[in-house]
DNA sequence: GTTCTTGCAAAGTTTTTGCAACACT
DNA sequence: AGTGTTGCAAAAACTTTGCAAGAAC
């Protein structure tokens, strides 16, 4: 996990400037340990920064993605969730309450074996990608979704 | 994959009606290979039942969703995707052509060895569930994002 | 005939856009 | 000073809802 003094160097080299939504969110980031979406942070920065806009927001969201400072989850059918830690790693989404967790697990072993098909036959997927037939690949999610033990029991 | 008159009847075994919408999206569903967003499948199938409803889409994707006869993926940030497809397979998806492509990887394999982790520690997650520490899962994902061979080259 | 489904329109949610005012370097 | 960012409001995109009319059993 990156420090926000690290996230700013990193905004920095790419020639964005540092601004105090920027640090405000990149702190947020940095302390909690969920999985925000949009308009939760937007909320809860709210509180410091009352002129805040959720545009900022959104903004703020696709830079640091594209910096690789987070990773934009897709897990649920309609929001978007932040997730701060870029390592290989799944997640949970208990549907009963809502929670994410994360889970340990070696994403990339599975591609050992892993084909993709299309309707042009069967190739690999890899990150180098020096086969001209081979698929490039970028980023890996692996999704879990059931019932949490809590409300298993509940 | 099942036979349009398979998903009947499983749909009939529920004590849901039989009616030329549904019969409709089973049979598209059935004739394709790709996966459709539900505007998509509106927009073709509008062609065919000029009455056809967007809410009536919605209302059969849920329907087939809970019969297992569907999965619905989010890969995507916004859409939502039907693949007709349940077995056990992940998927590609193409950042520059948006394509989605089948990838044929064993999913249930990289839970052998997958931990779950909550603020309150750490526990496993499974199908069966029967631990009740651990958490029961429903449905597993696993997404590609990178760029397909047909992009890379072009 | 009864109950489930559809179609329509309206509303709800989340995300994006355009642009003037503002702030960083 | 110059250009990247913000905030606002409006629009866009997708999905859900309420309810009367219609269809399946």
């Amino acid at each position: 996990m990156w420090q926000v003094e690290e996230g700013l160097q990193c905004l920095k080299k790419q020639g964005a400037r540092i601004t105090n939504q920027r640090i405000a969110v990149l702190k947020s980031l940095h302390r909690r340990t969920d999985h925000p979406s949009a308009d939760l942070l937007y909320r809860e920065l709210k509180e410091e920064y009352p002129t805040l806009s959720i545009a900022t927001i959104y903004n703020i969201i696709q830079l640091l993605s594209r910096s690789n400072l987070i990773r934009v989850l897709s897990i649920d059918d309609k929001r978007v969730y932040i997730d701060p830690d870029t390592s290989d790693h799944g997640h949970f989404l208990c549907k009963k309450c809502g929670k994410l967790l994360d889970m340990s697990v070696d994403t990339h072993s599975l591609l050992e074996g892993a084909s993709v098909t299309s309707s042009f036959g069967t190739t690999r997927a890899s990150f180098d990608g020096d086969d001209p037939d081979s698929h490039r690949l970028e980023q890996i999610e692996f999704f879990c979704y059931g019932t949490c033990s809590d409300c298993k029991s509940a």
